[in-house]
DNA sequence: ACAAATATTGACGATCCGTCAAAATAAGAA
DNA sequence: TTCTTATTTTGACGGATCGTCAATATTTGT
């Protein structure tokens, strides 16, 4: 029976082989500019035979997302375990989550397509539940170091606020800089250099708002930042140069 | 010549028709949904003539988006003229973005549409210009806010921070913020409930994080909040509940 | 060796965008 | 008013692309 296993090995190669195609073509030209007839001749598979791995466009376009949600969420752990205190681990979070945009700089435009309504109903839920999975994963992994700082009496948070809205706020502030970023032409020009370093100093901003202890004031978080782009993400950062 | 005028004024009205036609299609079903040929049998008009309005789908969309950054803009600026401390002005800014967000739930998917890259580079380099200073200017009126402040003595920037550090803040908590309102499903169930009020909160912690005066733990800014929803956009709330 | 089940193919139908030659209308001249 | 010229409007059509499905090829089981 090892040619069943065999079959499916293959199965597996080709799906993997469909998204590699796939993906320099969304980068390329995004929605329109992965053509599933140009898909089809560059592959030896014809469109039948890619129509048996995805039902349609979307849910390609939702894999390609998947795929690099899982590399952040992987990232996102491997900062949870930075030793120090809990706003040493907060900022290794964020430097996960920024190491994680330099390293997969497309994935912003591939979840931004995915999440349009139109694209969004197409695909399947199997597959978006993958997603939000990946997601939730994530927002737990933060929610735990919220939850471990408070157990510390490093941050104490007033009557009514939950960790999840700490959690929230940061989302808030990392999504929507790297989104500017990302989107934004010519942020030169109205006074926005560096944004990297801008977006670090406002994250830090924010914990010194809620008085996360030890405040910024008091520790150089840009050398934990060096540290953790070293320690934990040396091998990842070989590729690229930060 | 008096048909000359007319003739003008039937060409804007046109443009107006069809605009008002094509956003509750875009509503409906996003890029697809807006469907040139059905656009063409709903309106009195042929494909051509719209086509002489707009060279492409494309542009109707941005233009979508320019109407409504046009209302932003004047809510932004009304609110700039409210009385009050900086960090009072800096609060009705605030009120304006979310007042906004809720007035025209539709911008974001409109905006998120049009920053694709596919579709941003089919629009005419005269629109993206209009929608650049829109946005220039909404900041504008922000950084103004920050500025005065810094006059007034009530907001203190550490040695190499910008007023556009603090506006680039403020502009990813909100934008970031919204962006996961409008398009992630079941915040609930991660416990976001109520995330609005969480999203104001967190604007307040990063304004106290930089030590803004007079802190959120003095002055009551919800009551703020209210006042500039009822001083300042009475007007436009009659339409909606909030 | 043959039958049944499964996998693959690519031509085709359907949809939709944008064009352009022809028709209609408006403007100007006689 | 009537005829000519300029402008505007029309909608049939070409071209591109998505997803289907009957026909073909391959694999599995007897």
């Amino acid at each position: 029976m090892s040619t069943r296993e065999r079959k499916q090995r293959e199965i597996q190669e080709r799906e993997a082989k469909i998204l590699e195609c796939a993906r320099p073509m969304f980068i390329e030209g995004g929605y329109n500019g992965l053509n599933m007839d140009r898909l089809t001749s560059m592959l030896e598979y014809s469109k039948g035979t890619i129509y048996n791995h995805f039902s349609c466009k979307e849910e390609i376009i939702i894999t390609l997302a998947i795929q690099t949600l899982e590399k952040r969420l992987a990232m996102f752990e491997k900062a949870s375990l930075f030793q120090g205190t809990s706003r040493e681990r907060i900022a290794a979070i964020g430097t996960a989550a920024e190491l994680f945009v330099k390293l997969y700089p497309d994935h912003f435009r591939v979840e931004q397509t995915i999440r349009l309504d139109s694209i969004w109903e197409k695909t399947s839920e199997e597959r978006r539940k993958i997603m939000a999975n990946c997601e939730h994963r994530c927002m737990g992994v933060v929610g735990g170091i919220v939850r471990d700082a408070i157990a510390r009496d490093d941050l104490v948070l007033d009557d009514h606020a939950t960790p999840e809205e700490i959690v929230f706020g940061l989302w808030s502030l990392s999504f929507g800089g790297y989104s500017i970023i990302a989107t934004s032409n010519s942020l030169d020009e109205i006074g926005i250099s560096a944004p990297f370093e801008m977006l670090r100093r406002n994250f830090n901003r924010f914990l010194d708002g809620i008085d996360w202890q030890p405040l910024s004031s008091t520790v150089d978080y840009d050398a934990v930042f060096d540290r953790v782009s070293e320690e934990v993400f040396g091998n990842e950062l070989q590729q690229i140069s930060v």
